[in-house]
DNA sequence: ACTTGGTTCTTCATCGATGTAGAAGACGGC
DNA sequence: GCCGTCTTCTACATCGATGAAGAACCAAGT
């Protein structure tokens, strides 16, 4: 008597199973399987049949290993825990999925050594191709980008790599969202999640953005409201916001440079019971749908997330054909569209 | 001349190469790999060498096609976008990397028809096991349920399937989250989120839960307080919360059936300037970061998330080892063990 | 000296698919 | 009636690794 699971009774039909229940070569019935055109429609069908007769799949590895395609891609983000990432991997999970693509998922905790191990093709025989939003990198990894397997960069334009890349407007984006609050009358707008010292990257840009709102409104940007917050969690954008009302400085709106910072904001805010958008009007960036939900309901820049994770997949199919064709174009550069998505956390 | 991307130029080093490089067999190398004992310590040192000066990795698709293994398991779960599902898919991955495994996700959307091409083995030949969290298949599915690969079940104890089955224990979380409730003296206790007609599936087991606190206080479960949610999102939060004002019943707190119709109820109580929890105490379930931050803090049921991942790999692992060994063990049931969180909207 | 057993390494077949090359038949043109 | 072209299908080598089996060597026991 058995009792348990147990696995492996049925051994899945291989290629020439299906050859011989159709009455043909295997050949042909890989043939059929990949559209090849020359096939006799009596005998496309016997095969199908015998296909479905013997519920084949393809072996993925044994065609992977004799044609160097896999069908997967791998995304590299920080944390599927940050909204915004669980967010864009959602997205080009189904992007990915419409092109008949598998995504895997590396996460790289924001870690330099973990990202540098994206690079150096980690996964090159799992994947045809990676698309990579790195966050720890930086010009001094310049060396670093020479990846020798079909690469997507996402997220910020770290610098000429020579790879595709598809960002967002940040410099833009955050301007208008400075532009935004200045535009409500507000005089002393904060900033919170800045990388003092960092030469690129998503935080230096958006605080360019701010920074050329307030100056070309005639206004200068003052130290004492620039916020640090190396990462951009929730809990980061809380102590950020505490550190900022400690320091006696006077404040009547605050920028944060995502959402989770600015919902850590709130959430510090709301602990010293400051009315928002009354005594200090908050705007984040990202709008991931927390945004919409939260109170009050947060004012957000949105990056055009849907438009990246498909211009992404579509930029890294199309650079895994050129590599088969050996007909490269030059790298791409996309900016998504942003919009301002105004709520609660700026009205009036 | 030449511009834009170039691959392909560096051939990959094969098994071979090595071989030939460190003066050994190609079958030495796989040992070493492999960490076969039987090998003089020089040899070693100079299989590694050779490995490293042509920076080799194995090529996962023959090593799967000889072995039968592929090192990956799938995640089969709903939608990343869902907090819930994001900080679980984070935490596999960490738990399945730990383990030397590699994570492919797959969303099911909540859809019947995905959720059995799961159980249909759609990455049979990719993975070596699956950690499936089913949510729209019931007791009518039960055929289905008879995969040929290492299968962990997460979620609900949907039925005795035969599968290892990690689980929180949903019934006694919600009735401790109800007693709590009724601790503070709140006797209007509606829940959000209820699947009428459901004979299997969290929504029932969470709902058990909070009829059996009610009637061991001596109270009765009024129907009027129950508001139904199909999908377990903020958006439906929010409806169900106002559906619930809208009806006039009296009501002095909520049990939302997870952490998102909760948030989605403290946004539309929000709106309508309904204090929380002076005039309706909130409580959830899942524990998501997010309720650590929102305003005001959200109550929850943590159900222990960390431990779910952990177990479900392990018990994966077990699994796929026993289905080579052929020593197969009676399937498991594990039961994480739950916590109640308490914050601002429950507080008083 | 000869067996025994452990260590170290190699040879060979094989996993399941696809690319290459070419065979066989049908058809039309001259 | 022969040739070229198009269509349809097949045989065979091959991708890069691993399992099975065994060869060669050494030390120890009798």
């Amino acid at each position: 008597m058995t009792f348990g699971v147990r696995y492996g009774e049925r051994v899945p039909a291989t290629m020439y199973d299906v050859a011989k229940l159709a009455g043909v070569s295997i050949k042909t019935v890989s043939n059929v399987i990949n559209g090849y055109p020359y096939i006799r429609e009596s005998t496309r069908e016997r095969v199908l049949a015998a296909i479905k007769e013997l519920d084949y799949r393809v072996n993925v590895s044994a065609r992977n290993l004799r044609s160097g395609r896999t069908g997967m891609i791998a995304l590299a983000v920080p944390e599927l825990r940050l909204p915004y990432f669980a967010e864009l991997a959602d997205s080009v999970i189904r992007a990915a999925e419409d092109a008949g693509l598998t995504v895997l998922i590396q996460q790289t905790n924001g870690d330099r050594a973990r990202e540098l191990s994206v690079l150096s093709g980690l996964h090159r025989h799992r994947t045809d191709g990676v698309i990579f939003s790195p966050l720890a990198l930086g010009e001094e990894d310049r060396a670093a980008f020479d990846a020798d397997f079909p690469l997507v960069l996402l997220g910020e334009r770290i610098f000429n790599s020579g790879f595709d890349h598809v960002t967002m407007r940040n410099v833009e984006g955050a301007r208008a969202a400075t532009e935004y609050l200045m535009g409500l009358g507000r005089k002393r707008i904060a900033v919170i999640g800045a990388h003092p010292g960092e030469l690129v990257g998503t935080a230096r840009l958006r605080v360019e953005g701010y920074t050329q709102a307030l100056v070309e409104a005639g206004h200068r940007a003052d130290p004492a409201l620039v916020a640090e917050a190396g990462l951009w969690h929730r809990s980061t954008g809380a102590q950020a916001m505490h550190q900022l009302l400690d320091s006696g400085a006077e404040i009547d709106a605050v920028f944060a440079l995502n959402d989770a910072l600015a919902l850590g904001a709130l959430h510090a805010l709301h602990e010293r019971r400051i009315a928002v958008p009354d005594q200090i009007a908050v705007i984040g960036f990202d709008d991931i749908e927390e945004a919409r939900y939260s109170v009050p309901t947060l004012s957000s820049v949105s990056p055009g997330r849907e438009q990246i994770a498909r211009t992404a997949v579509q930029l890294l199919r199309a650079r895994i054909a050129a590599t088969a064709d050996g007909e490269p174009a030059p790298p791409a550069e996309v900016f998504a569209d942003f919009e301002l998505r105004l709520r609660e956390s700026t009205e009036g």
